[in-house]
DNA sequence: TACCTTTACTAACGAACGTTAGTTATTGTA
DNA sequence: TACAATAACTAACGTTCGTTAGTAAAGGTA
């Protein structure tokens, strides 16, 4: 299968990127990467922050969708919740070096990308701690701390970055499995 | 109280790398934080690394002797597990900025100390599994795959991070017995 | 064939980087 | 008072950075 160059640079700063950290990467790095000069790289892209946005936002994207298939099931809270878990590493494991930028590269964004960044992942945010609510209302989850909740389980979700190798053990189904036998039942 | 130049450029370095990032913070902008020209800064530190270095190795140093004031209770593993998350807790927010440059920047250390940071951070998570394998032993934990909830637990330890403010709410017992709760019982 | 677009190249720009050299003012000590 | 140590400064070094300009080769289209 044939990818093109935009594609080919994409990658290979989502890998770079996740290794070295943005500020580390170099445009003549990612250009040797990819097997060109760096000069020829503006061919393809119009500068160094364009590849981090075009990364951090097209990640937000599958985030949201994943979350917007949750809202439409008409299941008890502890399913979705399940589910919404389920997707999320779903979403981080088939992008993995993309959504580790995601996670953790995102504050080199200046403005006005960083101001709708923050917007975008605390939109997310809600849409969980909604989804918690909801299960305590219901009686499903136990009377929790809301936010120390939902930060607790966004953290634990980046387990998932620490445990995933491809074509390995362990796969994707079973740290989603786990990671969330551990959020709703606990270790006891 | 008045404190050494060399602490000042410490604590400015540990904010400095933790806003921004190792490899954005330059000596330059360190300096005007301190209120000296950046030559001025090689008379109290011998490079920019050594800065890094003496951050993560200074918090390597005080987690692991919270983990050996655990070893030494002799209690049964539930309680065990609580307190060295209860001790690990209290690491973050005492150097709350030092420990997150602990957990993010380490990556741009170069070699030998890269190495000798990863093999202490291996030897700290040990001790972390070894504490669960017991308790799995003397069911009080149910059999969870010990590795993803290792991995689990200390990815949901660093909502401490998102969650912690300088004097508000919530506070550090609160967090900590907030995250321990989730953890141990679960949101169910 | 003639032209346009695409994509690569070399060369270079100005800025910022970490760091060093050399100097000076201040302070504590003999 | 004389000397040494400390900590600040200015100036500059060589390197690397992101990026631009200008050009050439290749391929598609009229």
């Amino acid at each position: 299968m044939v990818i093109d160059r935009k594609t080919q640079i994409r990658r290979a700063a989502q890998n770079m990127f996740r290794s070295k950290g943005y500020g580390a990467s170099s445009m003549r790095d990612l250009a040797k990467e990819v097997g060109i000069e760096a000069a020829s790289l503006y061919n393809h892209v119009s500068n160094k922050e364009e590849i981090l946005k075009d990364i951090c936002f097209q990640i937000a994207e599958e985030f949201f969708e994943s979350m917007q298939l949750i809202e439409a099931i008409k299941g008890k809270p502890k399913q979705k919740l399940e589910k919404a878990i389920e997707n999320h590493i779903e979403v981080i494991i088939k992008n993995i070096d993309a959504s580790s930028v995601f996670f953790h590269e995102w504050k080199h964004l200046s403005e006005p990308f960083l101001g709708e960044f923050k917007q975008m992942r605390k939109k997310y945010e809600k849409s969980f701690i909604q989804l918690i609510e909801e299960g305590i209302d219901q009686k499903q989850f136990r009377k929790v701390d809301i936010k120390i909740a939902v930060f607790t389980i966004f953290s634990a979700l980046n387990a998932t970055y620490d445990l995933y190798k491809p074509n390995g053990k362990p796969t994707a189904k079973e740290i989603s499995k786990n990671i969330t036998d551990i959020i709703i039942n606990g270790l006891k």
